[in-house]
RNA sequence: GGUCAGGUAGCUCAGUCGGUAUGAGCGUCCGCCUGAAAAGCGGAAGGUCGGCGGUUCGACCCCGCCCCUGACCA
């Protein structure tokens, strides 16, 4: 009988990696990483990204496949995350999905399916909406697909553009509400959480370290290797702003600080966005005993 | 000690020719999110307008004194 899946999940710099290393270790596990910008080859330092060595043995999947050029997309993730998982559970092990992004996790676990994309038409519906804006963009959604119209901010060129997308391709209403929570890979969640001050004070230590580290070189050597080219990658959080300090626009103190302040952000909209999924069983990430609680909530289903 | 500038939301600052502050950006809090998701979008809370007096029907805005900050002069 095939082993359910384990999920580790909450914002950034909460403790995920580590806590997922216990876990394998504890359970014979495998880590699969469901965290969209560590896909990335090269974005090691600014992802936080595990190096062979801190992995301490245990094996991680999807890691570093993608180029920095390549856009990502979830559904593609999809594929391959639901692939690694179950070579993992048919070698009779535990597969331990851990990551901050959200939609990548729930496209990973739950019954999400993706309409297709069509690069054509998402390029001309994105010339319609620099020429249009939102609002009449929005306006034809309204005409062709109301509910979703009606789910959709005008104000959201991105979501409004998506939906058109997905209407004009499937002839079908593009469903603008996530799904319930429903399990299509059975698994059990747990989402670390620290209080904001904690937090916080995380963040800004991870990002310093990311500093001294070597992140400005980092990033040199990506944006040689098409890093600005990458629609996904280049808005990568540190990895923007330390463009935006090499074109000079920010000093390095100023890219420095607008990272420890958009990550501060992300890490809110990570919380508002597992916060809602009644299945994650919460641990608190400074207690001691973090690995022994998990595991426990593991074994308890 | 003197002169000038300034003290308005947690921060940086608009603004009011006297009539209950449409305040803005950032931060904070909250929410949304189906092929870019470390992305994209929205909502809310927050001010006795430095203090005390005075003028006025009415002062954040005018007058006086005081306190604080900065620059300059001695």
């Amino acid at each position: 009988m095939l082993r359910p899946a384990i999920a580790v999940v909450g914002p950034t710099a909460a403790g995920k990696s580590d806590l997922s290393l216990a876990l394998a270790k504890a359970l014979g596990g495998e880590v699969v990483n469901a965290d969209s910008m560590q896909l990335y080859r090269g974005m090691d330092i600014g992802t936080a990204k595990l190096t062979l060595r801190e992995q301490a043995g245990v094996p991680h999947h999807l890691l570093d496949i993608w180029p920095v050029t390549r856009a990502a997309s979830v559904s593609e993730y999809q594929r391959l995350a639901r692939a690694a998982i179950a070579d993992i559970q048919h070698r009779g092990r535990t597969p331990i999905l851990v990551g901050g992004s959200g939609l990548y996790v729930r496209a990973a676990l739950d019954n999400l399916q993706f309409p297709g994309t069509d690069p054509e038409l998402r390029a001309r519906l994105e010339r319609d909406l620099a020429e249009l804006g939102p609002a009449g963009l929005h306006a034809r959604l309204q005409a062709v697909d109301p509910a979703a119209a009606a789910a959709i901010l005008p104000s959201n060129g991105r979501r409004i553009v998506r939906a058109l997308e997905v209407v004009q391709l499937t002839a079908r209403p593009f469903s603008a509400t996530l799904p319930r929570y429903e399990y299509a890979v059975p698994a059990v969640q747990v989402g670390i959480e620290l209080p904001r001050p904690d937090l916080d004070r995380r963040v800004t230590e991870r990002v310093n370290r990311m500093w001294q580290l070597g992140l400005v070189d980092e990033v040199r050597k990506l944006v040689a290797v098409g890093l600005r080219d990458g629609k996904t990658a280049s808005r990568a959080l540190a990895y923007a702003q330390v463009l935006r300090f090499l074109d000079g626009e920010w000093t390095e103190a100023q890219a420095a600080a607008q990272t420890i302040l958009a990550t501060k952000r992300f890490a809110r909209r990570q919380e508002s966005w597992f916060r809602r999924d009644p299945r994650i069983t919460w641990l608190r990430g400074d207690s001691s005993g973090l690995a022994a609680q998990a595991l426990a909530a593991v074994r308890a289903r």
